[in-house]
DNA sequence: CTATGGCACGGATT
DNA sequence: AATCCGTGCCATAG
């Protein structure tokens, strides 16, 4: 809805207040949105949020169907997060043909998109007995999308004919490879191992594991007051538990952009796992234009309750004044809500445009971008790029979900090509030959800038990589 | 003597 | 105005 009248809203800025709100409610994720907008709900009597679900199309009220009557358009209703609100009107306009100029730069390097049973697999290979692979591979196959296994243990042994407790082990090591806590058999299970993980490298405040234990439940549904008097403890220590989990930990844990090896117990934030932007395949098609939706962190339609506009004419004289200030809030909010997506629909429509093939087929083809070269082609000043991008993520077709700074990542294809390189490579390249590879390929680098990408992508120097492969070889007789 | 990492500078980006 | 990034120079480790 918010959409469709957006068509109909004059968006150019009226006042400077009105300015300044659109910018900084720019720079908002959905999370921190959803708390604004709760914050001004409960302050604000002339705002009005209709509770329920909403046809993102035709905007009729959804009862119960999973398909909109009108447009027949699936609604993902599978889970109790914040349902998604697009215009598809908009959305199907946001997409990138495959056409455009087909400057394939480089010949069919096709670097696949990893996906996350294998990489998961690989880090854990070494560690695994003969006869615990076909298990690995069994968990691992049986993930669901958000990194957790909900098949029951037991069936797995079951299924293998070994006692319960192989399996446990197994599962054990894979929940201590890099997305951590995957192949947990719930999110409180993932939060532990994070947890336990994040425990080694630094001190956490008290509490917080048992708040996970015993008050799983009552944190799902922010009954923090239970729970402090379940534990004893004042409500603002609830709350800053809460708050730890998350920013460090995360319940979903294949959600995170996995594939970053780098530092494995970085803290993840909240956003890692509550996408901003949802950007997927129409029908699954390879050919078919990318959908993008962008999330509105609430459940219904927020609009200026009309019966408040109608109620201020009877207003009591005393009251008057602070009514009227009230409805321009209100007015001035949901017109700024509406400008910061709109704004952020338009980013969206360039960049998934420009980026189809990074969006699609990986990190090698992402094409470098710089938020000044956007802002030129949408007209707009460079810090409005900047604040749409800052701090928001986006959920790509394969399920990672990434920082939407990625998209301007100035160097990451040619990182990708370095690790490439290494990858492949026979015996172990110096810096200054891979400068020559490079070069051969179409990046001009100096070799400084080498040392520095393979620093990033945690790859060792070379008269090192050397000495461990000689090791590797001599292993078996170890 | 060669391959790398550290520091710092300047230009680009935000 | 502040920050990030690529690069050159130099010290150091191997």
């Amino acid at each position: 809805m918010l959409l469709r009248q957006i068509q109909s809203v004059d968006l150019r800025p009226t006042t400077t207040a009105h300015l300044a709100q659109t910018m900084s409610l720019l720079e908002l994720s959905a999370l921190e949105l959803h708390e604004k907008i709760e914050a001004e709900l409960s302050s604000n009597p002339a705002l009005e949020l209709i509770e329920g679900r909403f046809c993102p199309t035709c905007q009729r009220p959804l009862i119960d169907t999973l398909h909109c009557p009108i447009c027949s358009r699936p609604i993902n209703l599978q889970n109790e997060e914040p349902i998604v609100f697009i215009s598809p009107r908009e959305a199907i306009n946001i997409y990138s043909s495959v056409d455009e100029e087909q400057e394939t730069s480089f010949e069919e390097t096709s670097v696949e998109c990893e996906d996350l049973p294998i990489y998961v697999l690989r880090q854990i290979a070494s560690e695994l007995e003969e006869d615990e692979r076909p298990i690995a591979a069994h968990i691992l196959t049986s993930l669901d999308k958000d990194g957790l296994l909900r098949t029951p243990l037991i069936e797995i042994a079951l299924y293998h004919h070994v006692p319960l407790n192989k399996v446990e082990n197994v599962q054990k090591i894979i929940q201590y490879a890099d997305p951590i806590g995957v192949g947990s058999s719930d999110p409180k299970q993932a939060l532990l191992v994070q947890l336990d993980t994040l425990s080694q490298t630094r001190s956490l405040p008290p509490l917080v594991k048992r708040a996970i234990e015993e008050g799983w439940d009552l944190l799902l549904r922010h009954q923090y007051a239970e729970l402090a008097k379940q534990l004893g403890v004042p409500a603002t220590k609830i709350k800053e538990i809460a708050n730890f989990i998350r920013q460090n930990l995360n319940p979903y844990p294949a959600r995170t952009y996995w594939g970053e090896v780098h530092q494995p117990t970085l803290p993840y934030r909240e956003a890692y796992y509550n996408p901003d932007v949802i950007i997927s395949l129409l029908n699954d098609d390879e050919n078919a234009p990318l959908v993008v939706e962008i999330i509105f962190p609430m459940e219904g339609k927020l609009r200026v309750n009309p019966l408040f506009r109608e109620g201020l004419r009877e207003a009591p004289p005393e009251k008057l004044e602070q009514w009227q200030t009230d409805l321009e809030r209100a007015t001035l909010l949901v017109k700024c809500i509406q400008q910061r997506n709109q704004a952020i629909v338009r980013l969206m429509q360039i960049l998934v445009k420009r980026q189809r093939d990074f969006i699609l087929k990986g990190d090698a083809y992402l094409y470098p971008l710089t938020r000044a070269s956007l802002a030129q082609e949408l007209e707009v000043h460079e810090s409005t790029i900047s604040r749409a991008v800052s701090g928001k993520t986006a959920q790509l077709p394969s399920g990672k979900i990434i920082p939407l700074s990625k998209f301007f990542d100035r160097s990451l294809h040619i990182r990708t090509e370095l690790q490439a390189i290494i990858a492949n490579e026979s015996q172990p390249f110096t810096d200054m030959e891979i400068v020559e590879i490079l070069k051969a390929r179409g990046f001009n680098v100096a070799r400084r800038t080498v040392a520095k990408y393979r620093a990033m992508e945690g790859i060792l120097p070379a008269h090192v990589r050397s000495k461990i492969k000689s090791q590797k070889l001599a292993a078996p007789f170890a």
